[in-house]
DNA sequence: CAACGTCGAGCACAATGCGCAAAACTAACC
DNA sequence: GGTTAGTTTTGCGCATTGTGCTCGACGTTG
């Protein structure tokens, strides 16, 4: 497969759409478009560069993400702040070949992208496929084969469920859940590491400025 | 899961969509509705029936399967005698959840259909889903041939037994059995992967968090 | 017979808590 | 203003415990 992978993301969300198309950029085997910062820019940079991929937020300005999905006979990705059940059947319904929770570690978009590339590789042709070689590829896209490397850690989950939607320091955390100060603390920083936390530091007492932590804003600004 | 599946064949092969619906029907969880013939009758029959699953055929006599499935915001397996790439690929597009190439060994229908139920009851709910919840219900559909079956080795009874109501480590179940830490551990992981156990860590000792496996709750039965 | 699945032993290493030194602040003092 | 003391918090190295994996043995199945 020498082709690259087009990719267009579609989000509203500067920042946040500029975050993808960078981890896009970075994946050998895919070129990054532009970002499509509404559903009539996306139609009209499909019409422009013919994109292989869209990563579509579900939330757009001027219309629904999964509705571009459906209508557009496009390989697609959604990505979503919603995460109710009955939004993410009518993904699936409407095509999506993976569904994204924002905010995700950029690492499991990176390997979306990777499993995508390898479904892509096995059903690119123009041959015939057989059952096998179908349930091969489905299985890549979406199969468990990968050990959990890349989700969040049981210790993760519960110190970003602690968080909740409060600004809390590492003390705090470690209360809430159980785990020591220490711990907390170095979740938290490899957290704000990967953007799925924001740091705010504390002065005013004596001591060191406090580290504050909360939930990233990324998605709760959709 | 009490509801049944109601599923609708569509299939101008009067044959062939009888067949799939005795396939259907004789699964447990599934009702088959009357198959419809035609792109016409199924926009009939879905606006009489409301169906939660089609089985559609690509080739239809006055459209496309294809199209009925994008347009429709139903779950839906495409049949096809086609087995073109570019063809698979549009119906994925269009949101097929499955692909069956026709003809097809009746079994592969009845192992599809037992997946979709499963994946069905893992994101059927109107409450919020968490990537694992979905990755692993998406994995149920398209994963690997995993034969998650219901029975249970001689070890795993024993192992179940000795969990009692009682929450423990693998080390004491292993203990308490007589099996290995490792072997213990390996079923208690598999277990839970199968919802049949939960999961829960103990921190506050030096060293790794200690999983604590205590026997599902029967709120699972829901 | 070969293939397969399960098990146990042993090992590497992941992830934790503890203890402590350093960093960084505020308040007091000169 | 600058300097110092006291305090709080951070960050790190180390020891410990638990997990996960490999590999060979063994029993079962075809």
């Amino acid at each position: 497969m020498t082709t690259p992978i087009r990719t267009l993301v579609v989000d509203d969300d500067f920042r946040v759409a500029g975050l993808h198309r960078d981890v896009v950029a970075a994946r050998p085997g895919f070129v990054a478009l532009e970002p499509a910062l509404s559903v009539a820019d996306a139609q009209d940079a499909i019409r422009s560069h013919q994109p292989d991929l869209l990563l579509v937020d579900i939330h757009l300005p001027d219309s629904n993400g999964i509705e571009l999905v459906r209508a557009c006979n496009i390989d697609a990705f959604v990505i979503s702040a919603a995460n109710d059940a009955p939004t993410i059947r009518r993904a699936l319904r409407a095509g999506a070949l993976a569904v994204l929770f924002k905010p995700f570690d950029p690492r499991l978009l990176t390997e979306r992208l990777d499993r995508y590339a390898r479904f892509r590789n096995l059903v690119s042709g123009t041959g015939p496929l057989v059952q096998d070689e179908l349930d091969r590829a489905l299985a890549i896209l979406n199969g468990s084969n990968d050990p959990v490397t890349l989700s969040r850690s049981a210790t993760e989950k519960l110190i970003l469920e602690a968080l909740n939607t409060d600004e809390a320091s590492a003390s705090e955390i470690a209360e809430l859940t159980g785990v020591s100060r220490a711990t907390a603390q170095r979740h938290l920083v490899a957290l704000a590491a990967r953007s799925l936390v924001e740091v705010r530091l504390r002065y005013g007492a004596t001591g060191r400025p406090e580290h504050r932590y909360a939930a990233a804003s990324t998605a709760e600004g959709v």
